[in-house]
DNA sequence: CTGGGATTTGATCAG
DNA sequence: CAAATCCCAG
């Protein structure tokens, strides 16, 4: 075999054995599980396989919606298995959690399948994440050599907020005569300007032209907020990129990171942004041993800063240029939701690829279904997921997208009104609620003593203590903690020594008078959590029990909300560390709530609601697009500029192309205007998307609902009649007030 | 300086 | 319609 494989690889000791296993496998065994692939997918999967320690350049796979592009990514990596590549040297980049979860589950049966009894190479898989949890783990690995703080905490886009508010008050930008940016477009804005790296002026000119005249000021004010978040030893979202890409471009560190990695695979590509591309090009300079996989035609993430220009000009960074292979066979749908799916991308202003073809016929086009308002809406797919059942679909092999979390409020209602159990993917909630943040916020500021935003929380939580009070508690332990590194502390560590003086700090604060009574506790339990004196997770309880009189005092609905933090308590029980159950929280929060408040029913069956962007990737028999109209498809957010147009309209296509076996696009007619006064009936009328223009309406089975029998249309001696009760209604109503 | 009530404002998609 | 902001009594 192959001398490289006595090359340096931190596990030599098991590839042996597994190189011999395939060398004693006759090849036509060998290709038998990959014979089920078509040959762009077997291409794909074989592309620089036969030699995974000198790995060729880089492969980009174009993969049309439905396919086959999760199983033949899982292909892949289960075949450099095969092949001899060490699974703990290989880097897997999924777009979520829950895809990172999906593809090592099928690399593992797979290569089970594969590999027979030595399946367990495959639980070597341990690198396999998204961007940023993978970054997070790789930061805490080198933290020290890059002068952070190795139990650095990670806020998430409201703690973000909350400090860049935080920031603005202190530099008093708040008093301006005319009203600044909120925290949440500021952050934003700076948060556009990491990920595209682009200049602020650039992005205020392209996404936030109303914002153009704060220029200098929130030049100023991000200063501030990075110059807060170093102090505090805190990192963003956008940080856990920003410090691995600037990691990777030290050439004292990029060795030894490039060299960690045999293997770099990503999925869902075309959302990745500037950033993203930056630290997989910092990563693979060459290319060698970098596989990118995705479908311009599904790229729908630009507000987070994604270029479809990343799959566009993947090929040409490279020299020689990277391999493409296209997979535009779909298994997915039948061929006529894939005929209209086809015509509605294709109307894209720019379009770069493929039509996907199927040979899966059926006789059922795509319905186009025009109903009276949202209600009707709701009653038209309650009706059709229920006889769907009844013709034995599963709830679960059915799905409702829509553009925004609240557009399913109506359909929520109505199937809890009727019994049917769903669950509902996007629009998160659990983490938004005050009390879970609280009981976080506590956590948090015991891992990092330094964390202004948490510990501003949970001091204000006392009665009597307000924003004043909290500022000063936190300065006083900012001024202890200086001390104490001034004078040393050779006995412990810096983060022991930090965290007794913010205990100590605590401690000597004199309260105001009305929070003298709950003072002590606090402290103790403060002191208690700094020191680490309680285990995980019995600390969770601990910080539960101090929080339940708090919450107690300044919520009516505590009973609800202390079941959330009894929830919460549970899931802190499957983690190792409170760090760990910190980390994983914020950068995986939970996506999916249910109708009975946080339980999500798992194994009874269920209807799937999903905003359409949580359903990438994802499939059913029946699916249901709601609100198929101009200012939901597109938002009417969102069309200010063609490329912004063009995005919606990709929006759509990953729509519709979640279908298997029909689709359903509903259409209400008419909307109920939300901020009016009262209970008035305000309401504008909607017409169907710009996205399906009449040309297009052929490829539809389009039908109004309910469906007028032919035998009740009125007739002229029906309509006579009907002239008469108008006037006696009216003769009556006037009689009412006589 | 805190906290409660009145008032105004602004809002998608999500790691 | 919920959150941010303002105003004022204690």
């Amino acid at each position: 075999m192959d001398i490289q494989y006595a090359s340096p690889s931190r596990s030599i000791q098991r590839l042996p054995k597994n190189v011999l296993s395939v060398a004693e496998s006759p090849p036509s065994d060998a290709a038998a599980w990959l014979a089920k692939l078509n040959d762009a997918q077997r291409e794909a999967v074989e592309y620089g396989a036969d030699t995974p320690h000198a790995p060729p350049g880089a492969l980009l796979v174009i993969a049309g919606a439905g396919s086959g592009k999760t199983n033949t990514l899982a292909h892949r990596v289960a075949n450099l298995m095969v092949k001899g590549a060490d699974p703990g040297r290989i880097l897997l980049l999924t777009f979520s959690r829950r895809a990172a979860l999906e593809m090592t589950r099928r690399v593992t049966r797979i290569a089970t399948a594969a590999l027979g009894t030595r399946a367990a190479l495959a639980q070597g898989l341990t690198w396999a994440g998204t961007f940023h949890s993978v970054g997070a783990r790789l930061l805490r690995e080198y933290a020290e050599l890059i002068g952070l703080a190795p139990a650095f905490t990670i806020n998430d886009r409201e703690d973000s907020a909350d400090l860049m508010n935080l920031v603005r008050h202190e530099l008093g930008l708040s008093a301006k005569e005319r009203r600044f940016p909120a925290k949440s477009t500021c952050f934003a804005i700076y948060s556009r300007v990491v990920n595209t790296g682009a200049s602020l002026g650039q992005v205020l000119d392209s996404a936030f032209p109303w914002c153009r005249e704060w220029e200098a000021d929130l030049r100023m004010l991000f200063a501030a907020y990075v110059d807060a978040k170093q102090k505090q030893s805190v990192l963003d979202y956008d940080d856990l990129l920003l410090y691995w890409s600037h990691m990777a471009a030290e050439p004292a560190i990029a060795a030894d990171l490039s060299v960690r990695f045999d293997h770099v695979l990503v999925d869902e590509y075309q959302d990745t942004n500037r950033l993203q591309a930056s630290i997989l090009l910092a990563l693979k300079p060459d290319g060698r041993g970098l596989t990118v996989v995705g479908d311009d035609a599904q790229s729908i993430y630009s507000f987070r800063g994604a270029t479809v220009r990343n799959i566009l000009d993947f090929p040409a960074q490279f020299d020689p240029p990277a391999t493409q292979i296209t997979l535009e066979r779909n298994y997915r749908s039948t061929q006529p939701i894939l005929a209209a799916s086809n015509a509605v991308i294709e109307l894209a202003s720019e379009r770069y690829t493929k039509n996907l073809w199927t040979d899966k016929a059926s006789a059922q086009r795509p319905r186009l279904v025009t109903v009276a308002d949202e209600a009707d809406q709701a009653r038209y797919v309650v009706e059709q997921v229920l006889e769907a059942r009844e013709q034995g679909m599963k709830l679960k092999s059915q799905a409702v997208l829509f553009r925004a979390a609240h557009h399913s409020a109506a359909l929520e209602i109505e199937l809890t009104r009727r019994n049917i159990p769903f669950v509902k993917f996007g629009g998160l909630k659990f983490l938004d609620s005050v009390h879970v943040k609280d009981v976080l916020a506590v956590l948090r500021w015991a891992e990092n003593p330094r964390d202004r935003v948490a510990g501003f929380r949970v001091v204000q939580l006392l009665p009597g203590v307000g924003p004043a009070t909290a500022a000063k508690v936190l300065d006083e332990i900012v001024a202890r903690a200086g001390a104490g590194v001034a004078v040393g502390n050779p006995a412990g560590t810096v983060a022991e020594s930090l965290a007794n003086s913010a205990a100590n700090a605590l401690a000597a604060f004199a309260p105001p008078p009305r929070a003298q009574e709950d003072w002590h506790p606090f402290v103790r339990l403060m002191s208690s959590v700094y020191g680490r004196q309680t285990p995980w997770p019995a600390e969770f309880e601990m910080v539960r029990r101090w929080y339940e009189p708090h919450l107690a005092r300044n919520h009516e609905d505590a009973a609800i909300r202390h079941a959330d933090v009894l929830q919460m308590e549970s899931i802190a029980g499957t983690y190792a560390s409170r760090e760990r159950f910190l980390t994983e929280l914020t950068l995986d929060p939970p996506d999916a709530t249910s109708d009975e408040s946080g339980v999500p029913l798992i194994d009874e069956d269920h209807l799937i609601l999903s905003t359409i962007h949580s359903a990438k990737g994802q499939e059913w028999r029946n699916v249901f697009v709601l609100n198929g109209v101009d200012g939901c498809i597109p938002s009417d957010l969102g069309t200010g500029s063609e490329d912004e147009i063009d995005e919606e309209r990709r929006l759509l296509y990953v729509a519709m192309t979640r279908a298997k076996e029909d689709l359903h696009i509903v259409v209400p007619q008419r909307f109920y205007v939300h901020n009016q006064t009262h209970l008035g009936d305000r309401h504008v009328w909607a017409s169907r998307t710009r996205f399906i223009p009449a040309h297009l309406m052929p490829l539809f089975d389009a039908y109004a609902w309910p469906r007028v029998p032919v035998a009740s249309a009125p007739t002229a001696a029906g309509l006579a009649a009907a002239a008469q009760a108008k006037i006696e209604i009216g003769a009556r109503l006037r009689k009412m007030w006589d």
